[in-house]
DNA sequence: GTCTATACTTCGATAGAC
DNA sequence: GTCTATCGAAGTATAGAC
């Protein structure tokens, strides 16, 4: 009794229907959220645009397909380099890459308006963060830093919030302090890691 | 010799206009930028779309016009609260404001579509900067925090940073961490602040 | 000085041809 | 299983009526 969607759609493991994911997050990152149409999608893959109907049956599932593979190859890789040591660097350097920066805020924007990316962005957000903190209360304990004194969750929202600036003002061109905020994180983190006894 | 416009254009301080300019901006606030479209921000004024190309030139003079009006105000209110004492918790403060926050991100995504926006944001960011830098390097002074132990600028754009953050995944619902979070940083400030003498 | 009738473009989506 | 012809709605903008 599943009300059989109308309209066909295109088999998952098609090629064409690959080339249309990877134009459309090229798009998302290059230009923005805003220019993410099935028109333009369409002709940045060489194809034509009613393609992208074709394979989803509509723009939010193109969004929420796009959404997902990257994060879910995010997830493997923060899980990977996590279970390592020298986990505080480790979550600065997978959040300190602008373009994942650039990404989460477009989709925060495509959010808005889209219910179902909504909730798997939102998912997402929650499970990310709750591996993180994990690791992050770890390697903070492990240099000696009381959990009273520093929160791993204020030093982990402060570190996400710190890299998503960068990654918006680089977009308006504005970059001044940006190397100095870095260069002091990353100086703390290393005598931090290195020290193994900082804190106050 | 100056191309005349050939457009007529309404007068700058119509009572019509104003009503369009408060739309647009409840409407960037309330919807995002992507909902800002001359039939929407008509519809939310209670008046005919083809207003909005009466009084506008086109739809980036009426954004320009809604950041101007929020950025101006913005930076005569920081500057009054600067001049006080307790500058750490005013700056803290003034960036806390969600709305403010929201209204930032919102202009950064129109500014990847709308040349005069991106300038108009980026000078606007710039002079925001530079003033609370300032007020913020003789804050830290005077509790006697050293510039090389914590550089302004780092502080600075980790407090940007975490109230972004924070207004980015309000959008989303993921609340976890925030309370947390903005609470490890007031405290932080009121020990500078009260103490007068933080630091290591 | 203010607003309306209208043109033109691009959008998402579908039905049906190969 | 794959792609094309086409529709109706919504987008910006202009020319001209009041």
């Amino acid at each position: 009794m599943v009300t059989p969607s109308p309209r066909r759609i295109g088999a998952p493991d098609s090629k064409t229907r690959a080339r249309l994911v990877e134009a459309a997050e090229q798009l998302l990152l290059d230009e923005g959220s805003a220019a993410v149409t099935s028109r333009r999608v369409g002709a940045k893959a060489g194809l034509k645009p009613q393609l992208v109907h074709y394979y989803f049956r509509s723009m939010e599932d193109l969004f929420v397909e796009v959404f997902r593979r990257r994060a879910d190859e995010s997830l493997a890789r923060a899980e990977r380099a996590l279970a390592e040591s020298s986990a505080l660097r480790t979550i600065w350097e997978i959040n300190a890459d602008p373009r994942g920066a650039a990404f989460n805020i477009e989709f925060v924007a495509l959010a808005k308006h889209h219910p179902v990316v909504r909730s798997e962005v939102a998912r997402y957000a929650e499970r990310y963060r709750a591996m993180q903190l994990q690791a992050l209360g770890r390697a903070l304990e492990a240099t000696g830093v009381s959990a009273d004194d520093v929160p791993p969750m204020a030093a982990l929202l402060l570190m996400t919030g710190l890299t998503q600036v960068l990654a918006l003002e680089q977009t308006l061109g504005v970059t001044a302090g940006h190397e100095e905020s870095v260069s002091f994180v990353t100086r703390l983190i290393d005598r931090l890691e290195s020290g193994q006894a900082g804190g106050r």
